[in-house]
RNA sequence: GGGCUUGUAGCUCAGAUGGUUAGAGUGCACGCCUGAUAAGCGUGAGGUCCCUGGUUCAAUUCCAGGCAGGCCCA
């Protein structure tokens, strides 16, 4: 009996598998998609561009972050009626492939070109794998013309740009200190330093001062300045100390000393001497004031500085500009000399101790100090020390040759690159708004640019050098030749051809009248090549998405050039994002975190679920990933796999003329206009780059409204109601509008999924989800159907979940089992007297009977919930007055008409 | 040490120009259904809104200082 009843019923029937297969099903569609032409469009253009990844390993999690929100950026702007441009690149120079390619064995380092090929190789092999990679995720991009700075035409890029900057008068060459390895006579990167403590001599010296502001004495009167290289002091310029620190003048009655407060009691101490203090300045008062060399006859002037601290020492620091980074800071700030006399071999090349290796110097210096009476006192102390990872010798600071990019020199327009750089910030959309704060202390800070490296996997600084007497050629055509030179053989021509086959024959040095040039040896900094992208097209992005760490690199570096070549900002609007950290918050190390790779999350979850994870999360800040979060974004995506599932089941059948929202059930224009306002918002969201608010609004729409309330309420009317009757017609064109929202909202997200659940959809009007556009505002909405949003549905949904409490209760005793067994009376306030005449309190409540009466003497509606005696009908199991013969009188008409 | 930044239920997120009982989804517990079934529905429990101090009639919200994270510097 029941399977003949069953038999007349219409159950939701569909092909879309109940189980994702997500690793089967998604590998197949990207073998689809890469099979179909690009389709061409006029539509505006909509332009992201990528900010290049390092080639040197798998791509992980933070990489799968920023590419994932990257695409379902592009894919949302696509739906909004864009022609998406998104070209990937990948920065493929630099230290870190020149130092993997070094520990292979089978490299022979010692030729340029052929390491440089072995460099070349290993980007490529990097690249190609990342590229599978991001593909795997479903990343639309144009994967078979990426951009590579090791590309040819890139580097020519890279190498007008420089010229461009010469041209602006922006490029200059100077001395900076960097690491330098005197055993190994070379520079060397921070990341080729490894520390170990080293035995040094720490001297306490004394810089006389004549004169010290309100202090009168006839005692001789000296700062006291402590340092751990008595051998940078030849190279010493003048003093610092901090602004904000108190200095103590104290006499010890043979002579007067200034040191630090906080330090004189350990000093005091440790010298056993005992002073008084005459007095007590800031350091702001003796900014300005000038000492004099302890053994040069050179004046020390003071300067400000915050790096200075009373941790240890006196308090006041000596400055050797040549010989230490924050030294040559305060330096450049004061504008004092780069004095550094030190050769190759890390001998002084001038003075008393000409030729000594600097660390045999400083004893010899200690002892000088001291006969002078210079030396306030001496020791031997053991602290952590840079030395060099390939001989373990310790390292110096050494001031030497390099280029920069003047951020304060004037360029012909009259503006320095810095102010143009603070000004463009306010044109730039910065998303998060505090992205602007950020980079703008940033640049406010930010010494002159050192663009010039001692390595050998780079695009070559394109400077050529007069070999009479050492001019740089820094002409237009010699650069123009250079980048011919290196566009139609690739940067390494730099490395194979003489400074005579690349220039043009009638190159003169300026200077002297020279046609003999050399080249510079130096590579470019690859902050400079990556900053150079946007030479690859002559509109600015609108938009670039990197996580918060560019603010100092690529969007620095691509700012500031493309000011000094465009004269405007190379991007529209900035998003960062951050990073990924553990379930406790975290930072990612690399010792675990197996279980947070790309490949083995797309593997046994799925590139949709890892998408939906990104998209779910508030990448603005920092984001925790575990398998627990992964889970839970499973959990989310099978809600929705399933909501559509069940949506497409129940239109099978269906003919596809859709009846028109305002002559469907009141319960379905509802569920049409919610769901056309949740795609409003959704779309709202996109535009506004919060995705995860998409989710969240998407996820609460399908499990609330749609899935509790709207879904429930519908089944009986798809199943049980005439096929062809009007209330399934409306059942069913209310499911293809829900399916038409509900597809395209999560279409950008759920790449995969999506394009997989359409071609199950019988009405499809593209071969492709990523063909559609979204629906205009309100495209479903009507006026009808807002008004009665407004007036009725907050009012009866907050009725039904009254009539639940009481039902629950019934239902807790034993009374009842299902709320189909119970009628409801309702009893409404004066002002929901509307709802009296509303029709499908029944199929809302989901019960047996409805009664409502009004009564003006209560505020808020109230419900009385008692079982019914009703049968229940065997076909629609509902329990009804008119079941007779085991259906209702409603079951009964429709076998009739079916049969 | 400095610049920027984060801290609201177990989890992911909302929210309040400062004002009743701080919300949603998920997870969890209990129950229902077995015609979305490796599904669906219902009810319920869960919060010192990081801590301390200040301003205020009133602070999770504003201010200051801490604590714990993150990025970038030093």
């Amino acid at each position: 009996m029941s399977d003949r009843l069953k038999d007349t019923v219409q159950l939701p029937q569909t092909d879309f598998p109940a189980r994702a297969g997500l690793a089967d099903m998604e590998p197949r569609w990207l073998a689809q998609w890469a099979d179909q032409p690009q389709k061409k469009s006029d539509a505006p253009r909509y332009r992201l561009h990528d900010g290049p990844p390092y080639p040197n390993g798998d791509i992980h999690a933070g990489h799968a972050l920023n590419k994932v929100v990257k695409d379902v950026v592009c894919r949302s702007r696509h739906m909004m009626g864009h022609r998406i441009d998104f070209q990937p690149g990948w920065d493929c120079h630099g230290l870190p492939i020149e130092t993997q390619v070094i520990k292979k064995k089978s490299v022979d380092a010692s030729d340029s070109v052929v390491f440089r090929n072995q460099c070349q190789a290993f980007a490529q092999d990097y690249v190609a794998r990342q590229r599978t990679e991001f593909q795997r995720l479903g990343i639309e991009a144009n994967w078979d013309q990426p951009y590579l700075t090791t590309h040819p035409d890139y580097e020519a890029h890279v190498v007008s740009v420089f010229g461009q900057l010469v041209d602006a008068g922006l490029v200059y060459h100077g001395r900076k200190p960097i690491h330098w390895c005197t055993c190994c006579k070379t520079a060397l990167a921070e990341a080729e330093i490894e520390y170990d403590t080293h035995q040094s001599v720490s001297v306490t010296v004394r810089f006389p001062l004549s004169e010290l502001p309100g202090v009168s004495t006839d005692l001789p009167v000296s700062l006291w300045v402590w340092t751990t290289t008595p051998w940078t002091l030849p190279a010493n310029v003048g003093l610092a100390v901090h602004p904000n620190l108190e200095y103590g003048v104290f006499d010890l009655g043979t002579e007067v000393a200034v040191v630090a407060n906080t330090r004189w009691a350990a000093l005091s101490e440790t010298l056993g001497v005992s002073g008084q203090c005459l007095a007590t300045l800031y350091g702001r008062d003796l900014e300005g004031c000038v000492a004099s060399h302890p053994f040069l006859d050179q004046p020390a002037p003071i300067g400000g500085a915050d790096f200075v601290t009373d941790s240890d020492g006196t308090g006041i620091v000596h400055i050797a500009p040549g010989h230490g980074v924050d030294d040559y800071q305060v330096g450049q700030y004061y504008g004092w000399d780069v004095v550094m006399p030190v050769d190759d071999s890390g001998c002084l090349t001038q003075g008393d101790w000409a030729g000594q290796f600097v660390f045999k110097a400083s004893p010899q210096i200690r002892d000088h100090l001291n006969a002078t009476h210079r030396l306030v006192h001496s020791a031997t102390i053991q602290h952590a020390y840079p030395h060099c990872w390939r001989c373990h010798n310790p390292v110096i600071f050494r001031a030497t040759p390099q280029w920069f990019i003047a951020m304060d020199t004037p360029m012909p327009n009259g503006k320095t690159l810095r102010a143009m750089a603070m000004e463009s910030l306010s044109s730039i959309q910065w998303v998060p708004e505090w992205g602007k704060t950020r980079i703008q202390a940033m640049l406010e800070q930010r010494p002159d640019w050192c663009i010039s490296r001692q390595r050998r996997w780079g695009i070559p600084i394109p400077v050529v050098r007069c070999q009479s007497c050492g001019e740089p050629a820094l002409t237009p055509a010699v650069n123009a030749a250079i980048q011919t030179a290196v566009r139609t053989h690739g940067s390494t021509v730099w490395f194979e051809q003489s400074a005579a086959e690349i220039l043009p024959a009638t190159t003169t040095c300026a200077a002297c009248g020279s046609q003999a040039f050399e080249k510079v040896m130096d590579i470019l900094d690859v902050w400079f090549e990556s900053g150079s992208s946007f030479m690859l097209d002559p509109e600015p992005a609108d938009l670039v998405i990197e996580g918060t760490d560019q603010h100092r690199g690529w969007f620095q570096s691509a700012l500031l050039l493309a000011l000094a070549v465009r004269k405007e900002p190379p991007f529209k609007a900035v998003m960062t994002h951050g990073f990924i950290v553990d379930e406790q918050g975290k930072k990612m190390s690399k010792s675990k975190g197996n279980a947070t790779k790309p490949e083995q999350i797309v593997q046994s979850y799925g590139a949709d679920i890892l998408r939906w994870w990104v998209a779910s999360v508030d990448v603005k800040d920092d984001v925790q990933l575990s398998p627990q979060l992964l889970d839970q974004a499973k959990q989310a995506f099978l809600k929705i796999r399933n909501t559509i599932r069940f949506l497409l089941g129940n239109l099978n059948g269906f003919s596809g003329d859709r009846v028109s929202v305002d002559a469907l059930a009141p319960l379905d224009r509802w569920i049409v206009h919610r769901a056309q306002t949740v795609h409003d918002a959704v779309v709202l969201d996109y535009e506004g780059l919060a995705i995860h608010r998409a989710v969240q609004r998407l996820v609460q729409f399908c499990s609330g409204d749609l899935s509790a309330h709207y879904l429930d309420s519908v089944k009986d009317r798809l199943y049980c109601d005439a096929p062809q009757s009007e209330s399934r017609q409306c059942a069913q064109s209310t499911l293809a509008y829900l399916f038409e929202l509900l597809i395209r909202m999560i279409a950008p997200i759920l790449v995969f999924t999506a394009e997989d659940a359409y071609q199950y959809y019988a009405f499809k009007t593209n071969s492709s989800v990523h063909d559609l556009t979204f629906l205009d505002p309100g495209a479903h909405s009507t006026a009808l159907a807002q008004q009665e949003a407004d007036t009725t549905w907050a009012a009866v949904f907050s009725i039904k979940e009254q009539v639940y409490q009481a039902a629950e209760v019934l239902r807790q005793n034993k009374v009842i089992k299902q709320f189909l067994q119970t009628q409801v009376a309702i009893t409404l306030p004066e002002s929901l007297a509307h709802l009296q005449t509303f029709t499908e309190w029944r199929s809302v409540l989901l019960v047996a009977e409805v009664t409502c009466s009004v009564d003006e003497t209560v505020t808020d509606p109230v419900v009385s919930v008692t079982p019914v005696a009703h049968k229940k009908c065997d076909r629609c199991w509902r329990y009804d007055a008119t079941v007779s013969d085991q259906v209702c009188a409603r079951c009964a008409h429709v076998m009739e008409v079916v049969q």
